[in-house]
DNA sequence: AATCAGATCCG
DNA sequence: CGGATC
DNA sequence: GATT
C-alpha cells in the first residue's frame, strides 16, 4: 500500500535536489558477459499440463512493494507509540527472542562452490548454455514456440516508436551529475479533457518530439466510445448484495509443492492439522491442481449470513432459553477477513452468533450495528476495507470493534467480557467505567482524523476531507459533486517556507491525512500516444538554473554541481505541488488493493496485472476532475475497459465487490508476510501452506519455519522498516554519511538518488549512488567496503541485508538498515556504485521511478536499443531462438550523461 | 495472441 | 537456478 | 489488465 503513497508524493517533484556524496568503490569486471539470462519459458498458458516435480514460475518480477496495508502510514513519531497491530508485539518480542535465538549468520551448508560454479558458466557464454544449465524440468517445448513468434515479432518492432511509454518522462536535466531533472511530460488527456495547467511539478520540460505516429496511434476515442459503453452500468447491489462480479482473475496462488526444506520435519502431522483450519486450497500443498477447482457452492460470507438469518427467521424462537439468547439484542457485523468464498471457519462463526441471538448483518450498515465482530486474523486495513471506511475513526463512536473472542468469553454468570479486554484494534478501544459509560479511546492517528472531521475548520491546514465519512455521505452523491468541486485544499499547500524543514515537515508527514494531499502531478504517464504535450514551461528561476546545470559536462559538472546545489535552496518546492488533492483518490485506494491482492499471488498473470494496475493508478492520478463515466475513465492513460468499470464501480457505490471477493484469509497473511524484507510471494505462501498465520509464528519458529539472515533481520524490524521517513530524515542521514565519504576520498561522487532525488515528501528509504572520475587513474574500489565499515563504527549502519560480493567491482550494490541516532527507527539504506563512465545511466537508473524505468527501456527496445544502469547500446543482437539472449551487446551510445540518453531516446 | 525492463545478490 | 529486491 |  504504501507504494500508492509513495507515488503521489513523488511526482511532486523529481527535480529535487541531489546532494552531496561520497564514497568509494570498486571495481567489478566479469558481469558484462552475462547478459544473457535464459528464463524458462513461462508457463504460457496455465493450462493443466504440471510437472510435477517442480513447476517454475517465471516471472521476473517487479520489484515487491512495501506492502502491508495499512501499516504505512501511522504513527511515527517518536515514541514506540502503537502502530499497527501484531506488529508492534512482535517487535518487541523478537528484540528479546532474537538475540537468543541468534545464530548469526549460517554456515554454508550446501557447497559454496555452486555459486561459483554457475557464475563461471554464465561467464562462458556460450550457446550451450541452454542444454547444460538447466537441463532439469525444462520446459523447452515452449521456448520453441515462443522464440518463433518472438523473432518474427522482433522483426518488425524497430520501425515504429510507438510509445508505450511515451513518455512520460523525465529527464534529466542535469549533466552527469547534474542534479536537476526536469520532467518531461506529455500530456495525455486526449480529447479534450483536461488541460492541466497547474502543474507545480515539472521545472522544465522538454518537449519530446511526438512522432506524429503518436497522434495517429490513438485513434481512441472512437473506439473507445463504442466499447465504453456496453456497460455503463453493471448491477450495484442494494440491499442485498448481488451484483456481478468477475470472478475471473487473480489466478490461485503458488501452490507449488513444498520445497524441500520445508518438508523437513514438522510438516507431515502439523500440516494436517493446520490444514482444518486453512481454507481449502492450501490443502493442496502436493498438487496444485486439486485444490482449485473444487469448487462447490460458494457464498460470499454476506450471502452465507443472509442464508443463516434467514433460516433462523423461520425458526421458532420461543422454546430456546433466553440464557442462551446472548446477543439477542446484538447487531452485528462480522468480518472473518475472506472476501472471496465464507471460509469454513467464517460460518462457523456465523453460525454462533446467530444461534446465540444476535442480528448478523451481511453488511455493515453504520446506522444499524451496533457491534463489528472481527475474527482474529483480521487487520486494521482489511476490515476498513471491507466496510468501505478510511480509518477507524469513521465508525461510529457507539459501535465497538471486538475480536471474535468476545463472542466466546463468558464469566460464569454468562455475562460477556469487557469490551476493551477484547478490542480488535490497538488503535480503538471502548472503555467500559463501571456504570456502564463507554469511553473511546482511539490511536494518534485516528485522533487526528476525528478531530478533522469534527472540526473542519482549522486554520492550520486543511486537509483532505475527501472521501471521509462514507456512512454519513454517500458516495454517489459526493461523487457527483466531485466534479465540479474544487478543492479544499488549495489551501494546504504550503508550508511556506523552505526552511523549517524538518519540523514542519515531520508535521506534515506524520499527519495521516497528509497522504491524501500529497499528489502529484505529473509524470505522466504517459505512454500512449498521443499527446502533445506542451512544455509546461514553468521555468522559473529555478528551472532555469537547472537547465543550465545540465549542460555542464561531466567533469566541470559535478563541481559545478556541488555548488548549485546550494543554491537551490528550494528543495522544498518541489514537495509542495500539490495542490491539487486527487479527485479520485478513492478510487485509487481501491485499485492499490486490488492490486496488493494481485501482487500476492505470484504467478506470472498476476504479475501483469500488477503492472497495469499500476499504470492505471498512475495516470488516475494525474486525472483532474472526478471521473463521470466508463468511457471517461477510458480515456485515461493506462486504463481500459475492465478498470474503467471497477472505476465506476467504485465511484458508484464506494466498493468493489471483486475485491470482498478475491481478499481472503490468505490474502491477508501472504501481504503481511510479504512485509518482512526477504519474503516475496513464493516463500509467504510456502508459510501459509505450512500453517503458519502469524509474524510470531515466524519468530517462533513454528511449523518448521527457518529464516533467512535478511529475513530474520527484516522481521524484527518489520515496523521500521515498512514505514516510510520524511524526506528530511533521509536528508539527515545522508548529511551524516557524505562526510565520511568524502573523508576517504575527497573526489567521490556520493549523490542520494531514489525518491528523495525525484522529491517525494517521503522516502521509503535512502538510495545513495557513489563513483569517481577516472582522471587521475584512481576509481572507486574499495570505498564502499571502508565506508560501511566506518558507518558501521559510528551506528550509522546497524545491520547489513546484502553485501556486495565482490568488493573489487566497479560496480556494487549494499543493502542494509541504518538510523539517524538511537533514539531513532532504523531505515533501509542502499548503495550503489558504479563506473563512472556509467554515471549517466545510472543516475537515470537510480532516480526511477521504476514504472518510469521500465516503460523508458521498452521505449529504447522499440527503437531498436537496449537500455539499462550502465548506458544505452545499439546493435544489440538477440538470440532469436532462445528467448532474449543477447548475442551481441551492441555498442554503447549514451551513459555519460542522462540527457545524452533522453535525447536519443526521444 | 504476444508483450510487458534489466540487473544484482542470496542460497 | 529460482527468489527477492533495486 | 492494457496495448499492439
Ligand atoms: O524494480 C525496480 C525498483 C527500483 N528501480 C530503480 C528506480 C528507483 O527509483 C530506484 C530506487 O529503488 P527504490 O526501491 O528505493 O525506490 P524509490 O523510487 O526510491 O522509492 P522509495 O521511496 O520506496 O525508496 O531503483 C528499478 O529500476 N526497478
Ligand atoms: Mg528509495
Amino acid at each position: 500500500m504504501s507504494s500508492l503513497d509513495q507515488f503521489f508524493s513523488e511526482q511532486a517533484d523529481r527535480m529535487s535536489i541531489p546532494d552531496e556524496d561520497i564514497d568509494s568503490y570498486v571495481s567489478r569486471i566479469t558481469s558484462v558477459m552475462r547478459t544473457r539470462k535464459p528464463l524458462y519459458s513461462s508457463a504460457l498458458s496455465q493450462d493443466g499440463s504440471d510437472q510435477s516435480s517442480s513447476a517454475p514460475p517465471p516471472q521476473e518480477s517487479p520489484r515487491k512493494r512495501r506492502r502491508i496495508a495499512d501499516s504505512d502510514c501511522q504513527v511515527q513519531v517518536s515514541g514506540p507509540s502503537t502502530s499497527s497491530n501484531s506488529s508492534e508485539s512482535v517487535q518487541k518480542a523478537d528484540a528479546s527472542a532474537v538475540p537468543a535465538a541468534s545464530v548469526k549468520r549460517k554456515t554454508p551448508e550446501h557447497n559454496p562452490d555452486s555459486r561459483t560454479n554457475k557464475r563461471l558458466k554464465a561467464d562462458h557464454t556460450e550457446a550451450s548454455h541452454d542444454g547444460t544449465v538447466h537441463a532439469p524440468t525444462g520446459p523447452v517445448k515452449d521456448n520453441a514456440k515462443q522464440s518463433r513468434a518472438q523473432r518474427s515479432k522482433k522483426v518488425s518492432l524497430p520501425s515504429l516508436p510507438q510509445t508505450e511509454l511515451g513518455l512520460e518522462i523525465k529527464h534529466a536535466a542535469g549533466s552527469g551529475d547534474g542534479n536537476t531533472r526536469s520532467t518531461v511530460r506529455v500530456s495525455s488527456d486526449v480529447a479534450g479533457a483536461v488541460t492541466k495547467s497547474t502543474d507545480v511539478d515539472a521545472k522544465m520540460v522538454l518537449q519530446h518530439a511526438p512522432d506524429g505516429s503518436l497522434d495517429t496511434s490513438r485513434p481512441p476515442i472512437t473506439e473507445h466510445s463504442r466499447k465504453g459503453q456496453s456497460q455503463n452500468i453493471k448491477l450495484i447491489k442494494t440491499g442485498n448484495s448481488v451484483t456481478r462480479v468477475d470472478t475471473s482473475n487473480v489466478t490461485t496462488p503458488f501452490n507449488s509443492a513444498i520445497p524441500s526444506s520445508s518438508k523437513i520435519g514438522a510438516i507431515g502431522p502439523v500440516n494436517e492439522e493446520s490444514t482444518k483450519k486453512a481454507n481449502p486450497r492450501t490443502q493442496a500443498t502436493t498438487k496444485k491442481s486439486s485444490s482449485k477447482k473444487k469448487s462447490k457452492e460458494k457464498l460470499l460470507p454476506e450471502q452465507y449470513a443472509e442464508k443463516i438469518m434467514l433460516a433462523m427467521a423461520e425458526k421458532d424462537l420461543s422454546k430456546r432459553k433466553p440464557e442462551t439468547m446472548y446477543l439477542k439484542d446484538m447487531r452485528i457485523f462480522f468480518w472473518g477477513g475472506d472476501y472471496s468464498k465464507a471460509s469454513e471457519s467464517t460460518m462457523r462463526k456465523m453460525d454462533i452468533l446467530v444461534d446465540r441471538g444476535a442480528t448478523l448483518l451481511p453488511t455493515f450498515q453504520p446506522d444499524q450495528a451496533t457491534h463489528i465482530v472481527c475474527d482474529h486474523i483480521v487487520t486494521k486495513g482489511s476490515l476498513l476495507a471491507a466496510i468501505n471506511l478510511k480509518s477507524l475513526a469513521d465508525i461510529p463512536d457507539h459501535i465497538p470493534t471486538l475480536k471474535w473472542d468476545w463472542i466466546r468469553t463468558r464469566d460464569g454468570k454468562g455475562r460477556m467480557a469487557r469490551l476493551h479486554d477484547h478490542a480488535a484494534f490497538p488503535d480503538r478501544i471502548h472503555f467500559e467505567s463501571p456504570d456502564g459509560v463507554l469511553d473511546l479511546r482511539l490511536g494518534p492517528r485516528e485522533k487526528k482524523r476525528k478531530a478533522f472531521l469534527e472540526a473542519p475548520s482549522k486554520s492550520e491546514d486543511n486537509t483532505e476531507h475527501s472521501k471521509i465519512s462514507e456512512f454519513t455521505e454517500d458516495k454517489v452523491a459526493r461523487s457527483r459533486i466531485g466534479s465540479s468541486l474544487i478543492r479544499p485544499s488549495d489551501v494546504v499547500i504550503g508550508k511556506p517556507g523552505p526552511s523549517a524543514t524538518k519540523e514542519s515537515k515531520s508535521t506534515s508527514e506524520e499527519d495521516p491525512l497528509a497522504c491524501f494531499y500529497e499528489q502529484a502531478r505529473a509524470e505522466l504517464a504517459a505512454e500512449g500516444p498521443r499527446n502533445v504535450s506542451e512544455y509546461d514551461s514553468d521555468t522559473d528561476g529555478e528551472g532555469v538554473q537547472g537547465s543550465s546545470s545540465m549542460v555542464a559536462t561531466k567533469h566541470g559538472g559535478h563541481e559545478a554541481v556541488q555548488k548549485r546545489k546550494f543554491m537551490y535552496a528550494c528543495d522544498r518546492k518541489g514537495e509542495q505541488p500539490s495542490n491539487e488533492i486527487c479527485p479520485n483518490q478513492d478510487v485509487i485506494d481501491m485499485l492499490e488493493k486490488l492490486k496488493q491482492i494481485h501482487d500476492t499471488k505470484g504467478t506470472a498473470d498476476d504479475k501483469w496485472r500488477v503492472l497495469s494496475y499500476n499504470k492505471a493508478v498512475r495516470g488516475l492520478r494525474t486525472y483532474p476532475k472526478r471521473i463521470g463515466s466508463v468511457k471517461e475513465a477510458m480515456q485515461i492513460n493506462g486504463v481500459g475497459e475492465k478498470t474503467a468499470q471497477k472505476i465506476m464501480e467504485i465511484i458508484n457505490t464506494g466498493a468493489l465487490q471483486r475485491i470482498r471477493y478475491e481478499n481472503t484469509e490468505d490474502v491477508a497473511v501472504v501481504t503481511l508476510f510479504q512485509g518482512i524484507y526477504g519474503v516475496g510471494p513464493s516463500v509467504a505462501h510456502k508459510w501459509y501452506a505450512n500453517g503458519c498465520r502469524t509474524l510470531d509464528d515466524l519468530k517462533n519458529g513454528k511449523f518448521g519455519i527457518k529464516l533467512s539472515t535478511a529475513q530474520r533481520i527484516g522481521l524484527k524490524f518489520y515496523d521500521d522498516i515498512n514505514t516510510r521517513m520524511p524526506r528530511a530524515e533521509a536528508k539527515e542521514i545522508f548529511d551524516l554519511i557524505k562526510p565520511i565519504a568524502l573523508e576517504i576520498d575527497p573526489k567521490l561522487f556520493v549523490e542520494i538518488m531514489g525518491s528523495y532525488r525525484r522529491g517525494k515528501a517521503d522516502c521509503g528509504d535512502i538510495d545513495i549512488m557513489i563513483t569517481r572520475p577516472t582522471d587521475d587513474g584512481k576509481t572507486h574500489v574499495g570505498v564502499l567496503k571502508k565506508l560501511l565499515g566506518r558507518c558501521h563504527e559510528r551506528g550509522i549502519i546497524t545491520e547489513d541485508l546484502n553485501i556486495p560480493e565482490n568488493w573489487s567491482d566497479l560496480e556494487n550494490m549494499y543493502r542494509g538498515l541504518c538510523r539517524r541516532d538511537e533514539n531513532s527507527r532504523r531505515r533501509r539504506i542502499d548503495f550503489l556504485t558504479v563506473p563512472y563512465v556509467h554515471r549517466g545511466a545510472a543516475l537515470l537508473y537510480y532516480t526511477g521511478d521504476d514504472i518510469f524505468n521500465r516503460s523508458m527501456r521498452m521505449k529504447a527496445n522499440r527503437m531498436g536499443y537496449s537500455l539499462n544502469q550502465k548506458g544505452l547500446f545499439a546493435n544489440v543482437i538477440r538470440n532469436p531462438s532462445d528467448r532474449r539472449e543477447k548475442l551481441d551487446d551492441g555498442t554503447i551510445i549514451a551513459s555519460a550523461t542522462e540527457e545524452e540518453i533522453f535525447k536519443k531516446l526521444g
